[in-house]
RNA sequence: GGGCCGGUAGCUCAACUGGCAGAGCAGCGGACUUUUAAUCCGCGGGUUGUGGGUUCGAUUCCCACCCGGCCUACCA
């Protein structure tokens, strides 16, 4: 590949910088302000200025984003991690060598380092009037397109870091998303949840239908998994005494990629004693409530061409209900496997002959029901052989205490109020068992262990699922979960690049020349301490 | 896995029926003392995803492959 124009054009501006004895990378700045800070400032003093500038010396940092040339003057924006704020260079103020070593060497995308007074210029924009300047940091890469920014996926998610400096947009998804994680442990801090840490690698994987990844451990001469759920261990913790316990982590389930499936995605598990799934129900209204309003500001969300209202009380229906409402089959009364393939079939469903009875209710449930349920809905009590670990109810036992949260035609949510005979577990992974033998790839091992826990007692418990990624899709109107995964994986390309030959002659420039001797009186070992425990 | 679409300059995109590979931004040089996508003049920049084939001639047509997107399948 080689290098393009524009990287020799600052490779060449490097060596130069190199030659004046100039670092253009040097270890410290100096901030009195962030760019909001700065403006706030200006903003709160100006009316005692008099139209003057602030008298004080301001010093603000950032990447320059935007560069005018006027000849005898030139505007730039730089941007730090609060925002953008003016800066204007004059030649009367900085001299003729140091605006034209400004407009030489400093590019777009460079972090630089200014000191002046706050103003407002004659078009009523806060600025910096620039008195020194310095470099922080040389970019080696321009910027993509100044108004389109990249709009090539693939780029996007490869290089993230430029679909990230480039767009304000996607930046601020990852300050949604970090909100709604934090408000999400705040609700549950809050309740007395302890927040706990379980294996991602498993001898066992379970908790969910899935296929897992699989890896080997060498320490313990071992397959290992990766977990497809934290659900089995969660309930140990039960068994152990702690009555509430959360834990948000990263399940790996290796299937298919689509717009609202990752094989990486995270999820937000909670399991609370002595409360059954219509507490939990309360409590995921209220929680998802609280963490939109946290983030958002608002429980009234575009998404789509829809508008989503968050406000409850949410619907609440059974599933027997909804799907009589938008199928008309009752699968109360359609309990042989042939007619209920001959109505879903007839209603236009992709089920085969050999689908399974609760698949193919599934697939009407995915068909017909989710992608209608934009308001958020609870669905609630599923047929048993759905939920191989959720308790039966007790008036029902074809039905067990599950629900699911729709919101957005998005499946955000499931819980049940925990089963914990460890009779009819066995008896559940047994049937999954029999699947497993029958060619079902996703029907869980049976796990002798959690069976043991149980029989030490499980209090009657209520469990929660939620998948964070999808949440934040919600609340941040991303329709491809991949928008909201910082970096989602692609196929690695094949092809070399060739960087590494092509900056070898460029090699050289890392040797410094030392200009002005270190005369920081703080020493390295002050300032950073020993406070690292690991290794 | 299947179907459809795409990959051209650093970025965003053109290139008719096969006939000199172009524009805007960015870059480089010049002018300009209040700009906001600044403006104006000039200049450079290409392995057209990769490899084959057809042809006097291929970004364009054909084949294979690579990468990606959408749909579908798979996925409680």
């Amino acid at each position: 590949m080689g290098l393009n124009d524009q990287q020799e054009q600052r490779l060449a501006k490097l060596r130069a910088l190199r030659e004046q004895g100039l670092d253009p990378y040097p270890p410290r700045a100096l901030r009195t302000h962030s760019a909001a800070e700065a403006v706030a400032r200006f903003t709160a003093i100006e009316p005692s200025l008099g139209g003057e500038p602030d008298p004080e010396v301001v010093a603000v940092v950032g990447r320059v984003v935007a560069i005018r040339d006027l000849g005898r003057i030139v505007f730039c924006h730089i941007r730090d991690g609060s925002g953008a704020i003016q800066i204007y260079l004059r030649r009367d103020l900085l001299g003729d060598e140091r605006l034209a070593w400004f407009k030489r060497f400093i590019d777009l995308n460079d972090f630089i380092e200014v000191q002046g007074h706050l103003f407002r210029t004659r078009t009523g924009e806060i600025s910096v009037q620039v008195q020194e300047f310095r470099l922080l940091t040389k970019a080696l890469n321009p910027p993509p397109d100044k108004w389109r920014g990249l709009s090539d996926v693939e780029t996007r998610y490869r290089q993230r870091y430029v679909d990230l400096l480039t767009s304000e947009k996607v930046r601020r998804i990852f300050v949604v998303r970090a909100q709604l994680i934090r408000a999400l442990r705040r609700y549950l801090d809050e309740r007395g949840f302890l927040e706990v840490e379980t294996p991602t690698l498993q001898p066992i994987y379970g908790g969910a239908a899935a296929r897992p990844f699989t890896t080997y451990y060498h320490a313990l001469d071992q397959t290992f998994y990766l977990r497809i759920s934290d659900e089995l261990y969660l309930k140990r913790l039960l068994v152990g005494g702690y009555e509430r316990v959360y834990e948000i982590c990263k399940d790996f389930r290796n299937e298919g990629i689509d717009a609202r499936h990752s094989p990486e995605f995270t999820m937000l598990e909670f399991y609370a004693a002595y409360c059954d799934y219509l507490d939990v129900m309360q409590m995921c209204e209220e929680m998802v409530v609280y963490a939109a309003e946290q983030a958002l500001g608002t429980l009234v969300i575009p998404w789509g061409e829809h508008t989503v209202d968050l406000t409850p009380p949410w619907r609440r229906v059974s599933l027997r209900e909804v799907l009589l409402e938008h199928t008309g089959i009752d699968f109360l009364h359609v309990t042989e496997q042939a007619e209920l393939y001959a109505r879903a079939r007839a209603l236009g469903a992709d089920v085969q002959p050999t689908t399974v009875w609760p698949r193919i209710l599934d697939e009407l449930l995915k068909s017909f029901v989710r992608p209608r349920l934009i308001q958020p809905t609870f669905v609630y009590d599923y047929p048993v052989e759905l939920s191989p670990l959720a308790k039966r109810k007790p008036d029902d036992p074809r039905l067990v205490e599950r629900f699911q949260l729709f919101i957005g035609g998005l499946e955000l949510a499931n819980a049940y109020t925990e089963l914990n005979d460890p009779l009819d577990q066995l008896a559940r992974f047994l049937e999954q068992a029999r699947d497993r033998e029958l060619g079902d790839e996703e029907a869980m091992p049976i796990d002798e262990d959690f069976i043991n826990a149980l029989m030490y007692g499980m209090p009657p418990t209520g469990g929660f699922g939620l998948g964070i990624d999808r949440l934040v899709m919600l609340c941040t109107n991303q329709q491809n979960i991949r928008e909201v995964i910082l970096f989602p994986q692609l196929r690695v390309k094949p092809e070399m690049t060739g960087l590494v030959e092509a900056l070898a002659p460029y090699l050289h420039l890392v040797v410094a020349t030392p200009t002005v001797p270190t005369i920081s009186g703080r020493s390295p070992s002050a300032d950073e301490g020993s406070d690292s425990s690991h290794d």
